[in-house]
DNA sequence: GGGTGTTTATGATCTA
DNA sequence: TAGATCATAAACACCC
């Protein structure tokens, strides 16, 4: 309801926290990564009220992007010029929110460190790589593509339904080349890998070979309906350093019920469009990262371990 | 200098 | 009611 003297409810403060609305503009990124002024435009461009005070918030944000383990910074690359680092998603943090809701988390996502000092005295300039292929040791733990939630409900503020997206495309954009990105790291690959990747995620498995092979994927994949054309980047954002693994969970048939204050961006309503994949894109599933000793903060997201702490 | 990232602190609100 | 979550402010350091 607009409140008196409001022009419309997309005025007022949107019901979601800073937690929320950054993840949902890294889930609607493309590459499911962002950098922090692209971050800020997302929730600018969709939420109004954000059009104003932006120093207040902007330093909320940025406080809740390096304080929760739920949000992992990922380094530009050398050539990547450019201030400030890409955000993404903690691979495990997708069952932060209650069935999906952004309204507000059911409990705090936070990363557990027991193994990471050791990690990152055996691997110290690994160990950001880590944060990017950091779910590798649980990908056991990933349901199935499709039943990997604990019900099929969705709430309206479910982030796939605010912003109109379809989290097939997590597949592509976030977390296919867990393999070449290990190897291309330079981590050994266990055999198994392969195997793990194939059987849990056939249709990921399937993109990263035709993306290994050079050969354009499929529009099935396009992440959130965004033109996969989408995927090359602006003179201004080149290539991220390394994809994120975007925790799964089962596409939602359409629902039509939204928060008026919400407005699906008419990219994110448009059904995916047809294969125009950046040659850069498809040819790069794994880039290099600089081996830099790696903050308190810049590991936080590195550990092998995760949890959902009550 | 401005943007970015980290850390600490405090108070409000929500939930078990 | 205690603990968890969230919002906000502020200080500081680093880097482009």
């Amino acid at each position: 309801m607009p409140r008196p003297g409001k022009s419309s409810y997309s005025d007022q403060k949107p019901p979601y926290s800073y937690i929320s609305l950054t993840a949902m503009a890294i889930q609607h990124s493309a590459e499911k990564m962002l950098p922090l002024s692209d971050i800020y435009k997302f929730i600018m461009e969709r939420f109004p009220y954000y059009r104003e005070h932006t120093q207040r918030w902007q330093n909320s944000l940025r406080h809740n992007l390096s304080f929760n383990d739920c949000f992992i910074k990922i380094p530009r690359r050398p050539d990547q010029p450019g201030k400030g680092s890409f955000w993404a998603l903690h691979p495990d943090c997708g069952d932060m929110f209650e069935n999906g809701s952004f309204l507000r988390r059911r409990k705090r996502f936070k990363v557990l460190r027991a193994d990471h000092a050791h990690l990152h005295a055996a691997h110290p300039g690994k160990m950001q790589a880590a944060a990017a292929v950091g779910s590798v040791g649980r990908l056991s733990q990933f349901p199935p593509y499709g039943l990997g939630s604990t019900s099929g409900f969705k709430h309206p503020f479910a982030i796939e339904n605010i912003i109109g997206g379809d989290y097939k495309g997590v597949l592509q954009a976030g977390g296919l080349p867990l393999a070449s990105v290990m190897h291309h790291l330079g981590y050994p690959v266990p055999s198994q890998l392969g195997n793990v990747v194939s059987s849990v995620w056939p249709h990921a498995a399937a993109a990263a070979a035709a993306a290994a092979a050079g050969v354009p994927v499929g529009s099935e994949y396009g992440a959130f309906g965004v033109p996969v054309k989408a995927l090359c980047h602006s003179a201004s954002q080149s290539l991220p350093a390394v994809p994120v693994l975007i925790k799964l969970t089962p596409a939602l048939p359409p629902v039509t019920a939204l928060p008026p204050a919400l407005t699906v961006p008419a990219a994110a309503q448009q059904p995916p469009a047809q294969s125009t994949v950046c040659p850069a894109a498809a040819a790069s599933p794994a880039v290099s990262l600089q081996p830099t000793a790696p903050s308190a903060a810049e590991s936080k997201g590195s550990a092998l371990h995760s949890v959902l702490v009550h």
